[in-house]
DNA sequence: CTGCGGTTCTTGATCGATCCAATACGCAGC
DNA sequence: GCTGCGTATTGGATCGATCAAGAACCGCAG
């Protein structure tokens, strides 16, 4: 024998088929189709019979059979993003797994792909024209979203993370968590706590994802009739970003309390004040946004938004069966509202 | 028209066939297949009229139709873990990231898949049975690995992240990081800065892969004919871990500088010594392991041992060819070096 | 004993690609 | 012009499931 079989063995044995089990069980290939698919058009006895040939030859069907005659996969597509270094952005990780979790219990199951850098729209494109996926989960919609339109035109199903921002009326089914509940949110924390001047630290103006996060912190200020201006700054989603804008408004503006667009930003200011000899939560309040890993192990804590990504992966996967289902159901926006965690930072 | 039918559109085309490309090429189906998987078996001529039509009628092989006849997927199945929340363990994020754009290039998607918490083994007989994917990606190979033997008993092929600790000599393939030369590394870092009293953080004993990574640390100490006695501790992987850890060894064995075998770890150290008015990197140095998003972002930064985990990607699908191959190929193990992020804390 | 509605089960066709064996084609040599 | 040979191309069968019918079976009323 050679060492190629000793160590890999023979040609594995092919696995049981339909009609396999339909011979063990003394009846035709339809009626243990019916046995897996519409158990209650068999009678108790025969199903029986049937369950026991599945069972005792170990049987499921051929994934690629049953995909070619319903003409379904089965499979959800997911496309991913590039890691991004230095930034505390770490979402994906607990969706994704939220999203495998949900889809499996909806019978699904999650295909990553990651786009063609070149052109994003390539691996849909892929995908779609070898149906090879029944449906996608489109996460990047952070500046409007040209993938909507794109997949929409092409009749194919799917469900986005994140409001169709450019397009309120878009048909497409879609969930989010309300940014600027979280940002109220926080800031009617820091609020409660006593501060009073509130800084906010957010993104540049083009991003939408941002303006609707920081609304919710004027909203909050506004709601307690306090002033907003000179207290905010929008720039880049850097922890030296960070750190810039929040000692620039310490020297202009005297702020007790920041809240950060995200947990990166709010890593910037937490060493600003280390910087300073000043200590997040008792000199000055911090609270960022993501929940991310960093705000959760960062000495003394910092207080975020938590997205309650577990359900939105639930709720997606509820507008997917939807949409997919006949005829689809017209599913409308959900909108979720994030929790606060709080920390030693506020 | 009614509402579903203008939101969605009317029942989609049905995409094209080979048996439709065929027609407007003039040629026959088997032509047309032949111009997809074996393009040089065709005239030049012909097998421009084939391009052609193909583009035209923007048409790509049906994958259940072309994995039901070849009896493969092109898939490859990967078990993703719960987060963890509370610690800095973040490295699957990158993981899966490489492994989808290695898998890609090698023309493989990759399925996503949550065990069933009671039964691990479950997902994987589930997807192996109808099928449903080509091979595996095993990651949690901690303790030994029940899921080699079994898969492996199974004949199905798989490739593993981590080494198969509890048997040498398994015979499937493998891709690691040396963890050892990755804390010889951080240590050896440290002895060149001048530290001599280095100590070692690690996780408990029944931890093979913390077992390898300690081994590194005291290798480089007994390469320089330091003592390691007294200077290491064994504890949970948590922050609060790390911080008790490190504080006992400060009172105790006056150490100037901390390896530790996460991130997580690190985290508690820094907090100990923000708690003792110490600054890290000045007056203790502290160097982690794996470089999380945690080390990049947390003020001055902290010294961790990075793993090559584009690397790792690209040995594994590589591996996977090679055993997916006829006839599979026997894939040595492979080790990969890690290296080191320097930053603040050291 | 026949007829009938309803359930239960079976047979043949089908999804769209690839494998197989057989045929048409081109070209050199007699 | 015919044969031989290698290349290019073709039609038919096949993978394993589901769909769409039709057939067998059941009990029960006429």
């Amino acid at each position: 024998m050679d060492t190629v079989s000793k160590v890999f063995g023979r040609i594995p044995p092919a696995p049981p088929t339909l009609a396999d089990v339909a011979e063990l069980a003394g009846v035709s290939r339809q009626t243990v189709s019916n046995a897996v698919n519409n158990p209650d058009l068999l009678r108790a006895d025969t199903l029986l019979r049937v369950q026991q040939a599945i069972d005792q030859l170990g049987y499921s069907p051929n994934r690629a059979a049953r995909n070619l005659r319903t003409r379904a996969s089965h499979l959800i597509g997911l496309r991913i993003q590039p890691v991004q270094e230095g930034t505390a952005n770490a979402l994906m990780d607990r969706f994704v797994h939220s999203l495998v979790e949900a889809s499996r219990e909806a019978g699904y199951h999650v295909l990553l792909f990651s786009g063609d850098p070149i052109d994003a729209l390539a691996g849909y494109d892929d995908l779609l024209r070898s149906t090879a996926v029944d449906a996608f989960i489109v996460t990047d919609t952070y500046l409007g979203n040209p993938q909507a339109a794109w997949l929409g035109a092409r009749r194919a199903p799917f469900v986005a993370f994140g409001r169709p921002w450019d397009n309120p009326d878009a048909p497409h089914p879609w969930v989010d968590v309300d940014g600027a509940a979280g940002c109220d949110l926080a800031t009617s924390h820091l609020l409660d706590k006593g501060h009073e001047r509130i800084a906010w630290i957010g993104w540049r103006k083009d991003s939408f994802i941002g303006e609707d996060r920081r609304a919710g912190w004027s909203r909050a200020m506004r709601a307690r009739g306090l002033p907003t201006t000179g207290l905010a700054s929008r720039v880049e989603d850097t922890v030296s970003s960070g750190r810039d804008a929040s000692a620039v408004l310490l020297d202009e503006a005297q702020p007790s309390a920041f809240v950060c667009a995200s947990d990166t930003l709010a890593m910037g200011v937490l060493r600003t004040l280390a910087e300073r000899g000043l200590t997040a939560g008792r000199d000055v309040a911090v609270v960022g946004f993501d929940d991310s890993q960093v705000a959760q192990v960062v000495a003394s804590g910092l207080t975020s938004v938590r997205q309650p990504l577990e359900d939105v992966a639930v709720e997606v996967v509820k507008a997917l069966e939807g949409r997919l289902g006949h005829p689809p159901a017209i599913h409308p926006g959900v909108l979720l509202s994030p929790t606060l965690a709080v920390r030693g930072s506020s």
